[in-house]
RNA sequence: GGUGCCAUAGCUCAGUUGGUAGAGCAACGGACUGAAAAUCCGUGUGUCCCUAGUUCGAUUCUUGGUGGCACCA
């Protein structure tokens, strides 16, 4: 697709709690455009409170996509999502010269920004039986056959890591080549151009506002929330920081105290993960949410670069 | 006020028959192209309360402090 102007995307990016939501809502009022979010939890429509989704006021404010758009029942993945985005802003595009996305997913954000490389979907039903492969007969065998059929992705490949030794047999067996013939690496040429801003704050600011935004969700409501989807607990979506606590708690396995702390606990852990992968991206402007008056900030950043 | 016990990692504590120390939790660093809020890998981060002794050497023993706890007044 060819825009007679010229069309950019910002993209809003950082860890958890860092105030990524006000951020996007303001930038977005300002330019006068909608909102993608890139949230791998927030479209679930059973999940408000333990996802931290924006609120009432401010999808209010400016018009959201993705945004409980989708429920817990029904599977979906970040090659899914590329699909969707692309989609999606090839429309907001027809209407706006500048879309704002923000989103914590890193993986999202990657396959928006830069593109995945051209592999079949994930079929469920080889997907259920590498799992029970791995259950009954073990890493070990996953490993061995992943050896016969791509020896040079077997070198590479984390090997304690079942997820992506299984995610590389169960490309070799549909396309019926290596993994790592078909992995190219290379990054997409968008037909728009990309903006990144990351919202951060000092560690320990952003760990008690953690810790303070989980105690409000339990305030909320969320123990509620998560019996409500307590018998899909298996379904990808509710592998979820927030949820997989509670079920332990309903299980018996730990106190409610505790799960509240496991909460905190595994946020703060996701958010230095988030740390981690956005590091290596060079071409983020970062700034910084505990200071005052960001949103102009960035505001005026992104006024510049457009 | 007296007596006793305690003081070691961010927290709870173990330990060193005198050779500068280690568990759990927390924390920290990293990987990651269709499960990604997932999954996986790695790392002790320390005035051993202070002071003066004894000693080749003290976190360990002794003296005197300081702080905390308990009991007695």
């Amino acid at each position: 697709m060819i825009y007679n102007r010229r069309k950019n995307l910002i993209v809003v990016l950082g860890a958890t709690a860092t105030g990524k939501t006000d951020v996007s809502v303001a930038l977005a009022r300002r330019l006068g455009t909608e909102i993608v979010s890139c949230d791998s939890r927030q479209m679930y429509r059973e999940l408000p409170i333990g996802t931290a989704m924006p609120s009432p006021e401010q999808l209010a404010q400016v018009k959201h996509h993705f945004i409980a758009s989708r429920s817990i029942v029904e599977p979906y993945t970040s090659g899914l999502y590329e699909q969707d985005a692309l989609v999606l802003l090839a429309e907001l595009f027809v209407k706006y010269d500048n879309v704002v996305m923000v989103g914590g997913s890193g993986l999202y954000i990657n396959a928006v920004c830069d593109g995945f490389d051209e592999i079949p979907p994930t079929d469920p039903t080889l997907r259920e039986s590498l799992t029970s492969r791995l259950r009954n007969e073990g890493l070990d065998c996953l490993l061995e056959e992943l050896r016969r059929l791509d020896p040079k992705y077997y070198e590479k490949v984390d090997r304690n890591n079942p997820h992506r030794v299984m995610r590389a047999l169960e490309v070799c067996i549909t396309t019926g080549h290596p993994y790592s013939s078909i992995r190219s690496g290379a990054k997409v040429r968008r037909p728009f151009n990309i903006i990144k801003v990351g919202v951060a704050m000092p560690r320990t600011l952003l760990y008690d506002r953690i810790n303070r935004r989980v105690d409000i969700m339990v305030e909320q409501g969320l123990e509620q929330e998560a019996r409500n989807v307590y018998s899909f607990r298996n379904m990808n979506a509710l592998q979820t920081v927030g949820y997989s606590e509670m079920f332990d708690f309903f299980d018996g396995k730990i106190s409610r105290e505790e799960a509240i702390e496991l909460i905190k606990r595994n946020s703060r852990r996701y958010a230095k993960r988030q740390d981690t992968w956005f590091a290596r991206d060079s071409s983020i402007m970062w700034f910084d949410s505990s200071e005052e008056g960001v949103a102009d900030t960035v505001f005026d950043y992104v006024a510049g670069a457009l």
